[in-house]
DNA sequence: TTGAGATTTTGACTTATGTCAATTCATTCG
DNA sequence: CGAATGAATTGACATAAGTCAAAATCTCAA
């Protein structure tokens, strides 16, 4: 048994799950883990990270839906939606330890588990199994990034679309379509000329 | 001293040299690479990976210059170009065992050292620092795939053009344009035209 | 050196998508 | 409930980029 909820915050235990699933974890991880994590709050619209600070944390998302972006010539460009399980930060701006110029705004209310980049290198260095768990965790994204590039790539608005209907119905009800429509490369009327075309799909 | 010229191929150092810059290496993990990689010679315009096969290989590469590409309604869409000491394979395939549907073809003659997915597995076993490569390698992967997504974002071909001439300028040289321009997302006529404009920048 | 094939450029025309403005629809809050 | 704000749709028009064809240029092997 690794967790035990009379020593450890119940919310963290979906994160302990998911790690332990990778790699199994020393009593000691799972106690610097949860020493470590630290848990945040946001309401709907509360924005999580701003262009200009260095994106100390890495964080796991606990529950709710968020989305990054960032700014061109005035406009938002939204680059990802990342919702339960997944792992968010400024991947730019946390590995090189520079200002970023991403926003991360929560869509829905949306409850975190960070850590600090200075505990990850730590956890890293104190708990070799750990690092089992970043390169999991990393190649998971890597594996998202290039189906968002494959997508990406097709030059036809209307493919781009039917790609995302298939792969994430769900966010079509959960996201409004003007944050989908930058994040697909058109613009809102494209996008929904060519949902009128037929039906929703 | 990790490595040893009597025991291990010459070939390999720059290799060795790079992993143990990540993680000091053992004498066990440097000989188990050694005996682990498959050093493969690649003439220019040889095909190193086709689709409908599993990518079984994540490979090194020690010297030359690949692309990737996939086809597209019979057009080639090219994906990425990777040389020196970058890590090349089929992303989908070899993370998810199943057959891609990309290609990889050597621009120049081309010097890989290749890793079975089953001992990149065995190495991440036996030695726990080999983690911590894995891991720092995907992450820098992630890295560069991050930027190669914010620059398809950017909706004018020019754009994505500059940005292409400012960051890998020297691919400019090494690389026919025709490849560049589905690179880049557009196609070879509107390359040479942002290219007309003004000298080659 | 020459010439065949590949690569790149240029031109004329088409098309998909962007832009801006007006309108409809939906949601929230007093 | 009904006004007000924001979200989504629709229309008219502008423009960037695609398409197809031809010409120019480059490259490499005989």
């Amino acid at each position: 048994m690794f967790y035990d909820p009379k020593l450890h915050p119940e919310e963290l235990l979906p994160l302990l799950g998911y790690c332990n699933k990778m790699a199994p974890m020393s009593e000691g991880l799972v106690n610097d883990l949860c020493k470590y994590a630290v848990i945040k709050l946001f309401k709907k619209d509360d924005l999580i990270l701003k262009p200009g600070m260095v994106a100390n944390y890495a964080s796991w998302i606990l529950k709710g839906l968020v989305r990054s972006y960032y700014l061109k010539e005035g406009e938002e460009i939204t680059t990802k939606f990342l919702w339960d399980s997944a792992t968010i930060t400024s991947i730019y701006s946390f590995y090189s330890r520079k200002p970023g110029n991403e926003y991360i705004m929560a869509l829905e209310d949306t409850m975190l588990a960070c850590f600090h980049y200075d505990h990850m290198q730590q956890l890293y260095k104190d708990h070799e199994e750990f690092n089992i768990i970043g390169r999991i965790t990393t190649e998971r994204y890597l594996f998202f990034l290039e189906i968002e590039l494959y997508n990406l790539r097709k030059q036809k608005a209307e493919d781009r679309y039917h790609f995302f209907v298939k792969h994430f119905p769900h966010l079509l009800q959960r996201v409004p379509l003007k944050y989908i429509a930058t994040y697909l490369g058109m613009n809102l009327e494209t996008l929904s000329r060519i949902r009128g075309k037929r039906g929703t799909h």
